[in-house]
DNA sequence: CCACTTATCGGTCGACTGTACGATTAATGA
DNA sequence: TCATTAATCGTACAGTCGACCGATAAGTGG
């Protein structure tokens, strides 16, 4: 019993390697293997020993992390606006104007490539979520929020370096978002009416006319 | 044992009343009432006892007339798009002008009785069952397709009658539609930033303004 | 080298689910 | 009136789910 190998027994069922990970980073190596799985499966097809088999640890290892499947579920919803969405609206304020700032978002929210498909795919799994469950609906009322004001801000200052012409700031970011999440609909969706270069263009397209550059 | 009154033992477990249907009958209540089951818990939720308990049946009796609840399922959408959608799109044809028309589809879509929450909560739920499913993506596609089609067809009438200005329909159809969608998101999802009633507004000004009368 | 902490494992349990099926009995027509 | 059909019922079964928990052992500090 006290070989230096680890593997002596023939009849061993195949030792799995076990490396520890300190809490934190196990959740995030579970949480990035649960968005793997919700993004092909779906949100509701997502289960504990899926997540598991995907993050190649025990089911009991998931259960020691989380309490329980709604918490991880919850843990890659939050993630992944820290992860996706916020990068792109913490730029889009830091854009030269804002009219560039507006570019930013469409080039981001409705990038072509496979990632952006999962973003949307797992965001089209959080609006039934909410849908019918009070506490994600909240929390989904306020991400819109937030981005409401995001572009609200952007066009304000639009109005102002003169890239933009805009009248009634919310007014205006509503219908922004609005067409920006009817254009998501018909991109990431399968069998899509249109690619995101075309959904890209046609917001921009709404954009400029809606909104001219001032002269 | 033979009498008259058909409940006569004191301990008899409360006899159910039964009055039997012929199969298209039964179909269509079973097939409403888990319409509203899957309104209020959601598609995923919706289980076969929650639909048999909502029809006021047996278990047995659902999948007596239905082989599984995919069947259940797929019967509910069906029948939502021709009760619900299909007498809209249809009206609208009929409209006078390709103008009124569009009133017609905004104020048929955009409504605020409680019924249009129920149909969009159940087109969100299909939303995520063709995000994840060949079949029904295929069926939404075609859905797409049919009402990009209609509202094209509104545009060119109007732009003929001279009720609208219409450079590319199939173009703007598909931009139109997009608002639609992306208002529907933000006026009957829980805690909505708008109401419906401005969700109109807003679409009506939205097309009025890309698409103004002749003169 | 050795206790000690704790991350990991995998089996088990109760609570559902969808489906199948035999027993009932309402409805029909001869 | 009575035999036949078939709509309805309720139970049973196999499968899967989330959650729980004792056993194991990797890592750590002394």
């Amino acid at each position: 019993m006290q070989e230096t190998g680890t593997q002596e027994t023939g009849k061993a069922p195949a030792r799995p390697p076990r490396t520890r990970q300190p809490p934190h980073i196990r959740r995030q190596m579970i949480t990035e293997a649960a968005r793997t799985v919700i993004a092909g499966h779906g949100l509701h097809a997502t289960t504990l020993r899926d997540v598991a088999a995907a993050a190649d640890v025990a089911l009991g290892t998931v259960t020691y992390h989380f309490t329980g499947i709604d918490e991880v579920l919850a843990e890659v919803l939050k993630s992944e606006m820290l992860i996706y969405s916020a990068p792109i609206t913490d730029a889009a304020q830091e854009a030269a104007t804002g009219r560039a700032g507006l570019d930013v978002v469409i080039d981001g929210l409705l990038a072509s490539d496979e990632r952006a498909g999962e973003h949307w795919r797992l965001w089209l799994d959080f609006w039934t979520l909410a849908a019918h469950n009070a506490e994600y609906s909240a929390w989904q009322s306020q991400i819109y929020r937030d981005l409401h004001a995001v572009v609200a801000g952007l066009l304000r200052r639009g109005h102002a370096d003169g890239s933009l012409t805009v009248t009634d700031p919310v007014r205006e970011a509503v219908e922004f978002v609005a067409m920006l999440d009817g254009l998501v609909v018909q991109s990431y969706l399968r069998q899509s009416q249109i690619t995101p270069d075309q959904a890209r263009a046609m917001l921009k397209s709404y954009a400029w006319q809606t909104m001219p550059a001032r002269d």
